[in-house]
DNA sequence: GATCCAATATACTGGGTAGTATATTTATTT
DNA sequence: AAATAAATATACTACCCAGTATATTGGATC
C-alpha cells in the first residue's frame, strides 16, 4: 500500500473514532456531521470523502466493534482443549476484559441497535445467537461430564452473556477495582452460576 | 374526579402506549409525533393537548417504568423476613417476570437513556445506584451469615442485574419456556452464582 | 515558479419534523 | 334549537441537518 493510501486509511480511522465518542456520548441521531466534524477540527466535505453517508460510519463501526469483541472470544469457545471449567474460566475473564477494552464500543452496539438497518439488525442478531449457542455447548459439555450442575445450559449462557454485558454501564477504571480483579471475580461468578465444584 | 376528567386521564394513557409501542419498534429520535398521532387515529394538535412536547412523554414513560418496575422490588429488598437466600430467590422471580411483564419499558428505559436530559439521567442513575445497593446489602448478609460464599456482594448484585437486565432482549413468550419456567430458572442461577449452599 | 491535480472549504438546497395559529367540528348549556 | 365552550383538525412556520455543487487552497510535477 502507498504512503497516500496509508493516510487515507488513518484518516478514515481518525474519522470513525471521533464519530464512535460523539456516538458514546450523545448518541447516532443527536450526533451530526457537523459535530464529527468539528471534533476533527474539519468540514463536512471532509467526513463524505471516506464515508457515503452518516448511516455508513454506524454500520462500519459495528462490523469493526463485532470484530474486534467477538472473533477472539469465538476462537476460544471453539477451542477443545481443557476441561470445561477452564475454558469457560477463561472465555468469561476474556469476554469480561474485552467488554471494558471497548467499552464506548459495547455501549453503541447495546444502544444503537434501532439505528442500523433491518438487514444488519438481522445479521447482528443471527451472529449473537450463534454465538451464545456456541457457549451454551460449551457449558453443556461441562453438564454432561459432570463438572457443572445446570439444568438448562442455553438459559445459563444468556444469563452469563447479560452479567458480562452489562460491565460497561457500571464499571470505572477510576474505580476500586482493576480490570484483573473484576475478570477474576466475574469469571468465579460465571463459575459459580453454572454450578461448576470448586475447589 | 369526574366523568370528563376520567377520559381526559384515560386518553392520556392511549397516548402513552401507543408512544411506548413505537418507541419501542423505532425507538424515540425517529418516531415522529404524526406516527404517534397516525397510531391513534387522530393528528399531531391532540398530542400537544396531552403533552407539553415529544420529550415531556419519554419523560413520563420512564417515571412511570421506574415506577412500575421498581417500587414493588425494593419493597422485597426492604423486607427483612425470611432467610437472604428465600429473600433473593424471590427477589429475582419478581424482578425477572416484571422485566417480562414490561418487556417495551425495560427496552426503552436501557436504549433510550440518552434521549433524556442530563438531570433525567442523573436521577434514573442514582435510583439504579441505590437499587443495585440494597441488593448487595441483601447478598451481604446472607455472606456473614454463611448462607452465601460470595468474594464481593456488590459486584455479584451487578451482575444479577445484569443477567435479569438482559432478559427482555432474548426471552420469548411464543418460545419453548413459559414465564413460570424462566422465573425458576432465573432465580436458581442467582442462588448458585452468589454461592448458596443448596439443599 | 507555472501548471495541474487532489484535498478540503464555502455556500447552498431540499426534505423532514417539532411546534403553533387558525378554522371547524362536536358537545354542553340555557 | 341558539349560544357558547371544548376538543380536534387543517394549514402553516421555522428550524435543523444530511447531502452536494462550486470555489479555493496547497502540494506534486514539469
Amino acid at each position: 500500500m502507498s504512503v497516500k493510501q496509508h493516510i487515507k486509511e488513518y484518516k478514515r480511522e481518525l474519522v470513525l473514532e471521533a464519530a464512535a465518542k460523539l456516538f458514546y456520548e450523545k448518541g447516532f441521531q443527536k450526533t451530526t456531521i457537523d459535530d464529527i466534524g468539528a471534533a476533527l477540527g474539519v468540514t463536512k466535505p471532509f467526513i463524505y470523502t471516506y464515508f457515503e453517508n452518516k448511516y455508513a460510519i454506524l454500520e462500519q463501526l459495528f462490523d469493526q466493534s463485532y470484530g474486534d469483541l467477538y472473533v477472539d472470544l469465538t476462537q476460544v469457545l471453539n477451542d477443545k482443549k481443557g476441561s470445561a471449567k477452564d475454558r469457560l474460566q477463561r472465555f468469561v475473564a476474556l469476554y469480561v476484559a474485552k467488554n471494558i477494552e471497548y467499552q464506548k464500543f459495547s455501549a453503541i452496539m447495546l444502544e444503537e441497535e434501532k439505528s442500523l438497518s433491518s438487514k444488519k439488525i438481522g445479521d447482528i442478531r443471527r451472529k449473537q445467537r450463534d454465538f451464545d449457542a456456541r457457549l451454551a455447548r460449551l457449558i453443556e459439555e461441562g453438564a454432561s461430564n459432570g463438572e457443572f450442575h445446570v439444568s438448562d445450559p442455553m438459559i445459563a449462557s444468556l444469563a452469563i452473556s447479560g452479567m458480562v454485558r452489562w460491565t460497561h454501564r457500571w464499571y470505572s477504571p477510576q474505580g476500586r477495582l482493576s480490570v484483573a480483579d473484576l475478570t477474576r471475580t466475574m469469571s468465579d461468578l460465571a463459575l459459580n452460576l453454572v454450578g461448576c465444584v470448586r475447589a
